[in-house]
DNA sequence: TGGTTTATGTACTACTCAGTATATAAATTT
DNA sequence: AAATTTATATACTGAGTAGTACATAAACCA
């Protein structure tokens, strides 16, 4: 499911291919993050991902399937980031914050790219492309249930259901809400008291 | 200081203008904010403010300039939302409430241009232009400072100026927030439910 | 009326970009 | 070794864009 290629080469027969399908998406990720989709040229993803223009179309398609590529790479990212700490921790609360701190940490580090694909994804390319439009709702719906995951490890298991959607609405909004101050130049001791007080807030009730 | 015209008619000589200067406001703000800056062509600004391309450049400046007239008019336009909000209602907590929830209205009201202009801005033009910067720079100041307004309408005086700080940072990352939850597809009382846990959060401590 | 000033409409320039076509390179297979 | 298959490099096309130049329109002033 995670694959969009098209052509699969069916032995290996032919010239080899001189990329790593790893570094290329990791290529487009970076590149679609840095740079959104408009302003993110071929040119721009071919050199990052060391494929060759043409091998870019042939294997993925065109433009929009690139980003689609890069959206689920992204957001496959995330799903194991909660897979690692739910597995490394004992606590909901503590899985909830480290997950929480880490991108804040994240999104005030120099040397990473500023902001988020996907929530740039979704604010500037909803409704332009079905494709990009399923694409953009899978990567929300996926974190959406990465937060109540994390909410629901130790959760009452009499809380109803629509307490956890809540909750893990209220969540992904501030995760979401980060990601845009921090761009408007939020330091990390901002996030920080902001991921407390979210956190807070949800095991209040 | 809302007017960055470089061009002022000394006098009523010459060919009238053919174009309400407000109405060119608008119509830049819409724009941009329904397209974002790379997709919003010259010719789209023209035509949705009615001021010849021409008129536009001699007036304004460029492209760049005119994205700076934008957000300061959307800047704006929340800043005496928030100034009415207050002037209308007896405590803090009403105001700040009714804010928050047209905010929450007008992000799922369908026929409202989707998203948030100084956000998608933020977003997707820091760092590229110090022109831009600075505007955005100012809008999101703007903003965070009009939820301090709203919190210390019936604040303590004796409340350390930090709590007041985090809290309104806290309040920004919020509404930061669902304009991308809402982008993603979250509802109206999804939304609201937000906007109740997170005035909650701050009146709790 | 004729001259001046400001706004507008049109055309043009220089550039960038997505997508394609074609020739060539590098592997396997027979 | 020759044929086949797949990947790459290069060049091109067609469309779109920001910004500018210039002629023209529409007001006011003397």
């Amino acid at each position: 499911m995670s694959s969009q290629i098209r052509d699969q080469p069916k032995t290996g027969r032919g010239r080899p291919r001189g990329f790593d399908e790893t570094a290329v998406l990791e290529g487009l990720t970076q590149t679609f993050w840095r740079k959104g989709f408009v302003d993110a040229s071929l040119d721009d993803l071919s050199q990052a991902t060391g494929a060759a223009r043409a091998s870019l179309y042939k294997i993925y398609g065109d433009k929009t399937d690139l980003l689609v590529a890069a959206l689920e790479h992204y957001a496959a990212h995330f799903d194991s980031r909660v897979a690692a700490a739910i597995a490394g921790t004992d606590t909901a609360d503590d899985a909830l914050r480290s997950v929480m701190r880490a991108s804040a940490d994240r999104l005030t580090d120099p040397d990473a790219p500023p902001g988020c694909l996907r929530c740039r994804a979704t604010l500037e390319m909803s409704k332009v492309d079905p494709r990009t439009d399923a694409a953009i709702a899978r990567a929300n719906a996926a974190f959406t249930r990465n937060m109540a995951r994390l909410l629901a490890m130790n959760a009452d298991l009499d809380m109803p259901d629509q307490d956890l959607a809540d909750k893990a609405a209220f969540l992904t909004a501030i995760v979401n809400g980060m990601v845009i101050s921090a761009s408007a130049g939020a330091d990390r001791a901002t996030l920080h008291a902001i991921v407390d007080r979210a956190v807070d807030a949800v095991r209040a009730t």
